[in-house]
Order: C-alpha cells, then structure tokens, then sequence
DNA sequence: GCGACAG
DNA sequence: ATCTTGTCGC
C-alpha cells in the first residue's frame, strides 16, 4: 500500500498539463551515486478498450531475487484525458495511483510503460509517478520520444545514451540479442545507469521486464 | 512546408 | 493503445 499519495488534480487543458509537467520536473531528484538495489519493484500498465473509454491499469509487484510474484492488483476506470504524445502522465496516471492504492505489499521501485527524464520537459510518466508517490521510479518506454542516440551494439545489455539539449537523459538498451532496443530513463530518485541496470536484470528472456509483461497481461485480461 | 510524435 | 491471420525470417 502506497500511503500519503496526494489527490491528482488533473488539468483540463493542453497548457494547464504543460505547466503542471514543469513543476512536478522541479521535485524530480536524480541522486549522483547508487542507491540501495530495489528488493520489490511494481510493474505497471494501462490497457484500453477500442469503442469506450473503459480502461483497466495494473500493478504487479515482483521479487527481484526471485522473479516471483508478490502481488498484484487491477483496477477498472474511464479514461478522463485524451492521449497527446508528451502528456501521457494525464491519461495514465490517475488509473495507476488507484493500482498501488490496491497494493498492500510495499515496494520500492516503480516500473513504468513509458518515458521518465526522457521527455520534453523532463517529466514523463515516471516522473510523475514517482514524484506523486516519493518512491523510486523508472521509465522503459518500447518506442523513442525524445533524445538522440548511437544505434546500441546488437547484444544483451549494449547501450547507449540518450542525450537531448546537453543532458544524458537515459539510454537505448538491449534487452535481449537482436532485439529492438527498448528507452530507458530515471523517473525518480535513481540515476541513469542504474536504471538501465534494474530493467536490464529484470528482462529474463524477454524484450520487455518481466513486472511490465505481467502488468499488461493482468490489464488487458481485465478488459475481457 | 515536411517529419516526429511514450501509450 | 487498439482492430487482427497468416506468414516471413532466424
């Protein structure tokens, strides 16, 4: 259970989100050294129905010693903020709050479907997930946003940095031999090398981090 | 004007 | 994200 989360007051316009984006990047901290290994990290995800406006968000907490699952929660809702690249946290976040809400296990990381640093204004999804609930938060995105990159080498674990306007944002990293890489980046509380680290131990045989993959079968599951 | 554009 | 079967490639 995640407590003192602070109510989501969600803008209603593209220049209120905007605004609420730059002062949540301001509470964002990206620690200079390591920090303590994450023990129980929440995968998280968002499925949508294609005529409604039904969607369901999970979270599923996994041992990163085990790969075994702790727990895991899901949770029904309308999607309240249309998707516009850049604001994705406005679509996503809320359902999200409810999934930890749901949780009785503590965690202490989160894992998130999408962008952190890496982001127009330095706050993606992670960010704000992170900043809401002052846990550890990371942000592995399957798709680029914003950032430019060498094309990473063709193995497991090869990686390069994601840089925009002079900031090392993240890095594109594979996950597996030959696969897509997939954008790594800090949302809160953990520099851009662990993060790569934490996601790159969490992929077993997979592109994608095991908490993330089990997240997005619980929620699109629920929409069933 | 022409791309790019997390989910 | 979502609608969807078979099929091309390793």
């Amino acid at each position: 259970m995640i407590s003192g989360v602070e109510r989501w007051r969600g803008p209603d316009t593209v220049a209120g989100a905007e605004a609420v984006q730059g002062e949540l990047a301001a509470r964002v901290e990206i620690p200079a050294g390591p920090v303590p290994p994450p023990r129980r990290v929440a995968g998280l995800d968002v499925s949508y129905r294609k005529d409604s406006d039904l969607v369901a968000a999970a979270a599923v907490v996994v041992d990163t010693r085990t790969l075994e699952v702790v727990e895991e929660a899901v949770v029904e809702g309308a999607a309240t903020f249309p998707y516009v690249p850049g604001l994705l946290a406005f679509r996503e976040v809320p359902m999200l709050l409810r999934a930890l809400d749901a949780l009785t296990t503590p965690v202490d990381l989160l894992l998130c479907d999408g962008q952190g640093l890496a982001h127009p204004r330095r706050c993606g999804v992670a960010c704000h997930l992170g900043v809401l609930t002052g846990l550890p938060a990371v942000g592995c995105a399957k798709n680029h946003l914003v950032g430019e990159h060498d094309e990473p080498g063709p193995r497991r674990g090869d990686r390069s940095a994601l840089v925009d306007g002079g900031d090392v944002l993240g890095c594109a990293l594979r996950t597996q031999d030959g696969v897509r890489p997939v954008y790594v980046s800090p949302g809160h509380r953990i520099g851009v090398d662990q993060a790569g680290d934490v996601v790159l131990g969490l992929c077993g045989t997979f592109r994608l981090p095991d908490p993330v993959r089990r997240a997005d079968h619980i929620s699109r599951r629920a929409l069933t």
